[in-house]
DNA sequence: GCGTGAAATTGGAGCGCTCCAATAGCATGC
DNA sequence: GCATGCTATTGGAGCGCTCCAATTTCACGC
């Protein structure tokens, strides 16, 4: 910097203003400075920039678990949110362990991001709360009620309408959730099936069945419908899920559509897969992204907000999964 | 840092000391100064750790698509061997431009990492000789060829044979291979099939396909395939490839392995789909991993070293997909 | 020619740490 | 009692930038 600031024949002040675009040095020193810079070959240290503004103008964005196709979507879709928004993104990887989450939570702050976003964590609330003083917090696809903590959701309840006025529509009235279990969102998800079914007044035939977010549990629950009655649809948890009911069902030879109509919910890679082509619920994930950088810069500027919860609709997704049931 | 030296009655290099794990620092200093800091509430500054240190500790990691499952499982494997060395992990996501990636790598490189891992590159030779100068360089799955880059590979050709041998030893004489196109190593793998084939005596009954390293020109190769000759097993390029390749089968009702055996390559969460249970060549990942992060050790010693290039051995995992021709 | 206000530029302190050379403390042997 | 060789500590300069207040420059009107 001092190099570039004598070869122009300005202060080391003019070349940090160059470098921060700002509007109050003239276009002549301007080039002048960027010239010279480029001949040296200066680049800023990002670093040393940092510690003297505090500010990272980075956002930490924690996720649970890159092997499920549906983390990548969201990693996609917060990433290229938070970058066009002029952050640069860092992420971290929790394995699914609240731990581990915590950990990585505490790295972010200790690199002084300006923000985090956590998705569908399993922190302790206890630790939201003491991290929630130090960095703006949201937290994605989980429901908290903590004091400066906002919350961006996707409308569990729209989903679940969504889904079974598709499949009523089509004609079916014997309809199956394989529920995520314990994990998070599942009691939602189940929660609303069943008042969606209720509102279509189908409350009398509908079935749900205990599982978890896995294909394995997809497969477990499959084969216990296989073994007893049927329905005429199966709404998944999630695609993974679907994913597992499908592998059953083709091995015991009932077609899809054609005997049972598959769901599944985030509309992963595996959805989309032509094998499977599964008719599924898609979380607006671009939306979700853009609110919640907006949280961040609106906390930023006013740390002592109270929480905010927003919700986004989201759309299904018809594919070949789904059908109008044997007459 | 002043507050927590003052609350233990030290000066503010012993408390940097602690916590840099000197070993010449007395045990009771130590204490003290780690109740103090607890009791405070101080943890080290990063940002400025680093920039006084001008080591980072960090290495940067470069992944070309997250979407596609095999990029999952090598940043999962990477990422925690970069951890147990000792380093914390960077991402960025090329998103399958040459132009990204280079930008993605600059940044690395303005956050001073001390260095990078890349995945299946597409960046210039150009631009990475020239940030060969600035940090150490590890390229995973691209055998480049420049002074001072090291190269981790799987070996492509250990991989085609353990295919070809599987196949042939089941009793497989018409095999036909899918390629990757212009994709990243397709070139390889294709020569390498054939080479294998030839060695096993078959080299009048092989074939090959062109393709690309996609389910939709799995879906393609599948199509002529069906509409001309079928083979008794298909190799495919990649596992995506073969979830082409199996959908257009299961439509035209052709059985796996009934009909035909199908052979994927990367052993991605979709081999695992227990619907498709598909036989591929699982890549060492976790060695390649440590070797990448050894590379990079040895090149911080010893920046000057010429490049290396190690190749690491993968298995072949069998699974439902592959089995004997009908007699 | 001079005062004026806005625009452009500058010097220097400070961000929170590390690292080096220098110093203090302390048992050891003679 | 003192030089010796340790180990444990300390002060202060420096990492590469930003930011503020102060200063210079400049165009303008009278």
């Amino acid at each position: 910097m001092e190099d570039v600031a004598a070869a122009a024949g300005v202060s080391r002040s003019l070349v940090s203003l160059v470098f921060q675009d700002s509007p109050k040095v003239s276009e002549a020193s301007r080039s002048r400075v960027l010239v010279e810079a480029d001949r040296l070959g200066y680049r800023p240290n990002v670093l040393a920039r940092q510690l003297a503004s505090s500010r990272t103008k980075t956002i930490g964005i924690l996720l649970d678990d890159l092997h499920n196709p549906y983390f990548a979507d969201v990693l996609d879709a917060f990433e290229s949110e938070a970058e066009s928004a002029g952050y640069r993104a860092l992420l971290a990887n929790g394995r699914r362990e609240g731990e581990r989450e915590s950990e990585a939570l505490r790295t972010f702050i200790d690199h002084r991001v300006d923000g985090v976003i956590l998705a569908s964590p399993r922190i302790s609330d206890f630790v939201l709360t003491s991290m929630s003083k130090i960095a703006p917090l949201v937290c994605v696809e989980r429901r908290v009620d903590l004091p400066r903590i906002d919350v961006v959701m996707h409308d569990e309840r729209i989903g679940a309408q969504l889904v079974v006025n598709h499949l009523v529509s089509l004609g079916h009235r014997d309809i199956v959730h394989i529920d995520g279990g314990t994990g998070a969102g599942a009691a939602a998800r189940r929660d609303w099936f069943m008042a969606s079914m209720r509102e279509a007044g189908l409350a009398a035939s509908m079935r749900v069945i205990g599982g978890e977010f896995t294909e394995q549990a997809g497969r477990e629950a499959a084969e216990q419908l296989v073994r007893g009655a049927m329905p005429t649809a199966i709404y998944c948890a999630n695609d993974s899920v679907a994913a597992g009911v499908a592998a059953v069902l083709q091995r015991e030879g009932i077609s899809i559509p054609g005997d049972v109509s598959l769901v599944g919910y985030d509309d992963t890679m595996l959805a989309k897969l032509d094998l499977l082509s599964l008719t599924s619920v898609r979380q607006p994930l671009a939306e979700m992204a853009e609110a919640s950088v907006d949280l961040i810069n609106r906390r930023i500027e006013k740390p002592r907000r109270g929480g905010e919860i927003v919700d986004i609709a989201p759309t299904l997704i018809t594919r070949r999964s789904t059908a109008a049931p044997r007459a």
